[in-house]
DNA sequence: CCTTTATGCGTGTGGGCACTTGCATGAATC
DNA sequence: GATTCATGCAAGTGCCCACACGCATAAAGG
């Protein structure tokens, strides 16, 4: 029984993600300045020292918890899932992914924005984005060589992420709400008319 | 000479404004609760105590920081300023003012939205950027009246202010730099396509 | 049964920070 | 010259927080 080569209590991996999950929880309503160890103990249901003997100190448990719940791995096959012949349905498809991938990563992404312009200690880079970016950028670059669409690939990559990462982000900043499909399909459509 | 009504030292109201400026500088860089009140002071070349006596409390100074520093008060004279007949280039001085505007209130608004967030006690709402998009919806309204655009203003509005925001604000998030105007102007093209 | 291991629990501790207080000073006003 | 007022300065208070330590306990394996 190598599998899970733990002693004493059963559940040590389990007692590890309830930390992270907690403190992911706490980091993204109140930053990671305005989180106690303390606090995230209490949520997971778990005692401050089995926190710090877990992780080491605060630091450290903000960059696994990062690590943990950072990523959006699996953009590049929804984009091979794509018909490839409508593009408008892809598009809204895409959309529709992204904004709620977006939506789950919210806090984190606007915490992580404050703490980029902080230029703080240990914050480690956010990938996930840019990784975004490059990955659209490739398919529209097929769609440019293909004649369907025209421009800069990844200046077009910039706008439909930048109109979506704005509506999801910055919806107290604008006051608006969760964009609905109707309105992800009113931006691909100005978008698709744009890059026609 | 009830001119400034102030005995004692010269400068009140400049040493009020030192703080203020001081407390803008810090919290953008570090975030509010990164920055100690004793830095502040500090910095403004102020004691303390002094900071204190004029603010009360470092949430009441916060407040009052975000009161001097916020605001796109001019939005709407240079919506005025417009020739009206040629988009484009209407477009791309809009651009350009909003992104300069955005970029000199960039770290003010990463922090705003990561403590909007957070939902801390005291931030009080930002109403700039919103006001923006009611601004701009209702210039996308009397173009669309005009017949020279198409489509909903308010989703115009949001979905053009929506990648200038990205690209300001996600700049590294995205790995892309301040927009030059070429870029701008790759933008506005895409958009008035869009919606013409 | 004995050891190992993960956890709970309580009790520090050292440091930082918001905020206070009392006093001295020096400029402006009268 | 006396008063007023903004500020400097120094010391202090009370709180909170990251983090440490020691001990009890209970589950699992040999």
């Amino acid at each position: 029984m190598i599998v899970s080569s733990q002693r004493g209590h059963a559940g040590v991996e389990e007692t590890r993600s309830r930390i992270l999950t907690a403190a992911r929880e706490l980091f993204e309503r109140k930053g990671t300045r305005g989180t106690t160890t303390r606090e995230v103990a209490e949520r997971a249901g778990v005692n401050e020292a089995t926190l710090f003997r877990h992780f080491g100190s605060k630091s450290a448990l903000l960059n696994a918890m990062r690590e943990a719940a950072c990523g959006f791995e699996t953009f590049r096959s929804v984009v091979a899932s794509l018909s490839g012949t409508d593009n408008a349905a892809d598009l809204s498809r895409l959309a529709r992914y992204v904004v709620d991938r977006m939506i789950s990563k919210r806090a984190m992404m606007c915490v992580s924005l404050a703490e980029d312009a902080t230029g703080t200690d240990d914050a480690p880079e956010f990938r996930g984005p840019a990784q975004l970016v490059s990955d659209l950028a490739d398919y529209f670059t097929t769609k440019v060589a293909a004649g369907t669409m025209h421009g800069d690939p990844d200046l077009m990559a910039r706008c439909f992420l930048g109109i979506l990462f704005s509506s999801v982000v910055g919806r107290k900043l604008w006051g608006s709400d969760v964009p609905e499909q109707a309105t992800l399909d009113g931006v691909v459509n100005i978008f698709l008319n744009g890059v026609r």
